[in-house]
DNA sequence: AATGAATGAGGCTTCATTCAT
DNA sequence: GATGAATGAAGCCTCATTCAT
């Protein structure tokens, strides 16, 4: 009576983590749907039984990135009610759970940021809406710095502008990060650069 | 050396520029080659008079943004002795003279980056060696601050590290300025962040 | 014999049905074997349980048409003994019992001829023998003229081209009644164009 | 400085009349892109350059079949001013000029009955609406006949019905045409129908 | 028997590149 | 040199059919 038992969504997420490991090797232009089921270990007309398109996939795995990205400024503004050890956090986990632990969607980074940065029709822009992305991005920090200057514990800054600082510099370290994984200690050069930039702002 | 020389040079920038605005348009992938024909008004045979392939002109592109850059590197660290100095000018011109000027060319940086962070065969690696190219900046400005510590003006650091500072925070204030053109001040981010990271190491 | 052997030809039956609806209205080249399914309210595998293909089921479907006509036919020269009154009874029926009551078939009527004139392999031939038919047909409607010229009721005619004639003149008007069914009251054109045929040929 | 010089309109009625040859042949949901490009000896990808799709080129041929029905029509109705002759013209005229002459195009008529008759998008409508075609058609016939009847050459009759009923039997030896181009003397039988009918609305 | 998940052959279409003019 | 008409390799996607459950 019944066919086959197949839990559609973890096989959806199968599928979506083969693709981006296909995606960053290769990239996205260069990808083909036979490289994703190839990856995937599943037959070419199989993926279409849970995307729609090759641009569906895309769109999907980039929202896997922002959900994780999501999930980690959560963690970290609410891990503590410290202003400083917040920034820390936020740099720290940045690395350690997103980057390193799912190194292969750090390559598609790129392919984010230069597909989110042109202009879109609506419909695309409801999911690669970087301007907004960053724009939130900065008022979550912004907040923090605010916070900060409350408590005494930072200078009279403008807020929105040092968010964006801050975010510079994660994102310029994440690129230095991506190009030489193994010959620059990162994780140190980011921590001294948040060591830099925390001495600038601090009372 | 004949006129004609001369006029197959320009030809061959005009067709180079005309592809720049339309690869920062639409994606370098999503550019074709009919689009680059028609934004420099002529014939999509003529490309191929002045360029092997769709590959060989984004190749060129990126050719000509380097040398942009190389030329920048130099005008600033022969245009003075201080090495704070010539800090300062790297970040500044890499803004004035290069982003804000060509202003269509930043958005294709991000496909550089993209394209040149993979591993390619040997043909493309000549021509896209990002890794390479990081590395001789990184040198560059790494003598820049051995320059500055041997007299005396910044404190004993790792030098290399501390360039891959550097150059993430330049490449991190370039895709916020990518991003928010309109919106930010980057120009007073970028002083703003440098002061406080030459703050950072100052004697 | 046993109540499956029922069963199943029930479902086949059903699922025929269900088949000439959506054939009829999207035509069968956009007919997906989902839509069938769909229509008939069972799994897209099912279908397989009880035809060998998409293309055995339209054969079938016309198979079904088929054996209507013939039992149209049948029941028309076999109720009476009047040549004049078979023609009439042919003419009527067809539509009455046929046409009007399997609306849905009508549309697939012009696919049968579209499909059936074409040039096949022996085995398409078996199912599909339009010329074969409609050379039967004539026959048939012959033998009623032939009928009709001994008993005096006819004038002495060519049988066979009149059969084509009145089988030109139901299959047209059968056209515009697919075409009209509100507009026009088809019926009465019918009639009127039978009695004037008949009128044409009476001695 | 200048390319190829090709009549465009020509090579696009070409590859039309190849597409008409391969659809007559195969029917047009069994044509292949490659079997158009074979039959007009041309590679597949300049089919493109003529037509947008499978489905323009479709929607052409009935464009051109109906041009070619339309043209017929306003000949045989300007070429005499008596109502009788006028119908004879049209019935004649329709198999000597137009079908006999492109027997390719006749098999594929059934597929535009069968195209035309489903409900279709607005788009679709423009080109294929074939109760529209109808309409006119009707409306044109009727004319004819309105003049006969002034004339006093025909009774009193429902002159719409009654061309419905001309065009079924237009349409009806059609059919019996395409199905027996051989064995039976279409042009005899069309003309022993035109005379019953004729007959049978003389006053 | 019934199902729908899986499959891949095959079709349509795009587009970089060639080449005759 | 310049052009754009012609091309076909290649890719995306569809969908009839299979088959494990």
């Amino acid at each position: 009576m019944s066919p086959k038992i197949v839990d559609k969504d973890a096989k959806r997420a199968e599928i979506l983590f083969a693709a981006m490991r296909v995606f960053s090797e290769k990239g996205v232009a260069k990808t083909k749907m036979i490289d994703i089921a190839n990856a995937a270990k599943i037959g070419k007309g199989t993926i279409y039984e849970y995307f729609h398109s090759k641009e569906d996939i895309f769109g999907q795995t980039f929202q896997h990135f922002y959900k994780d990205m999501q999930a980690i400024l959560e963690k970290a503004i609410t891990a503590t009610d410290d202003p400083v050890e917040k920034l820390r956090l936020l740099f720290n986990i940045s690395f350690s759970e997103f980057l390193e632990s799912s190194g292969d969607l750090a390559k598609i980074i790129m392919e984010f940021w230069a597909e989110g940065m042109r202009n879109k029709d609506e419909k695309i822009l409801g999911i690669f809406n970087l301007k907004q992305i960053y724009a939130e991005y900065r008022t979550l920090i912004s907040d923090i710095l605010k916070e900060g200057i409350q408590n005494g514990v930072f200078r009279e800054v403008d807020t929105i502008s040092l968010a964006a600082i801050l975010i510079a510099a994660m994102d310029g370290v994440t690129l230095q990060w991506i190009m030489e994984k193994d010959l620059l200690n990162i994780r140190q050069i980011s921590n001294v650069l948040l060591d830099i930039l925390l001495d600038g702002i601090k009372k």
